[in-house]
DNA sequence: CAGGATCCCATAGGATACTG
DNA sequence: CAGTATCCTATGGGATCCTG
């Protein structure tokens, strides 16, 4: 991943963080999979290889969309966390989810998809409301 | 451009899509600029390359995003239009030029971009229905 | 004008083995 | 457990020239 096109349209430079094949669904994982660590996300994110996932937490770990910390119980255990601007991609997601229950997958979805389609603006609360309080317990603990 | 994963995630499928550097920059073009031809999508789309841009074409047409349609004014000049599928990805672009100018640009924005800022439920109908009279306009003069 | 054809390079990304 | 390192291939994509 390169650095972003320095460009004036909005557009352009967001595709450049995540227009590409795997950084939403990092993201998508960590708020809908509840997928912290580096692990759990080499088995749930579709089929990832191992030094792509690497090479994409740090992309946007450095582009602040996430940030790393170790975890007390386990000093070899470390979890990502959304940052609040990660968090506030989530209606991105949720629109695209939106678009893609409704012209791309037809079968059963996720509970939690099927509260999207429900609610939006309801479920849109409700996620960020729970992503922030994780990262504030975070932030505290240091 | 490969096939879609073929997967029941919403998310996956679309970014097969439009998770690439150009499918959303010329579905830009078409929305907000009125790029509706080849060459002015050329000169718009920033740099890209003509086998490229020729490559999204040919797969936005075959994901039924766009339609393409020759000009009767002149028979050798085509110009592509989106679909009611295309157009109702306006609030996944919507979002995302939000989330770009809160985020990643802060230089003076385009007109249609402030628009968009300042109240977007009425800029995105605006533009819908913009957008789906030129459809059916295309329609009808078949 | 709307693309196709070609050439060529950089890099995305898969597989697998290894390490602090 | 969380990555690194390496090797290798496919393909994205730039430049340029050509054509119906």
């Amino acid at each position: 991943m390169k650095a972003l096109r320095s460009t004036r349209c909005p557009v352009s430079t967001t595709l450049d963080l995540i227009g590409d094949k795997w950084s939403l669904l990092i993201i998508r994982d960590i708020i809908f999979q509840k997928k912290y660590t580096y692990n759990e996300m080499l088995e749930s994110v579709e089929g990832i290889a191992t030094n792509i996932l690497a090479n994409r937490l740090k992309f946007l770990e450095k582009n602040e969309l996430i940030i790393k910390r170790g975890l007390a119980a386990n000093k070899l255990k470390k979890e990502y966390v959304l940052t609040e601007k990660g968090i506030s991609m989530l209606p991105i997601i949720v629109e695209i989810i939106l678009w893609g229950t409704e012209h791309l997958v037809e079968q059963e979805q996720s509970a939690v998809f099927k509260e999207i389609k429900k609610n939006k603006a309801k479920t849109l609360k409700k996620y960020t409301a729970l992503l922030k309080e994780r990262l504030h317990d975070v932030q505290q603990s240091n």
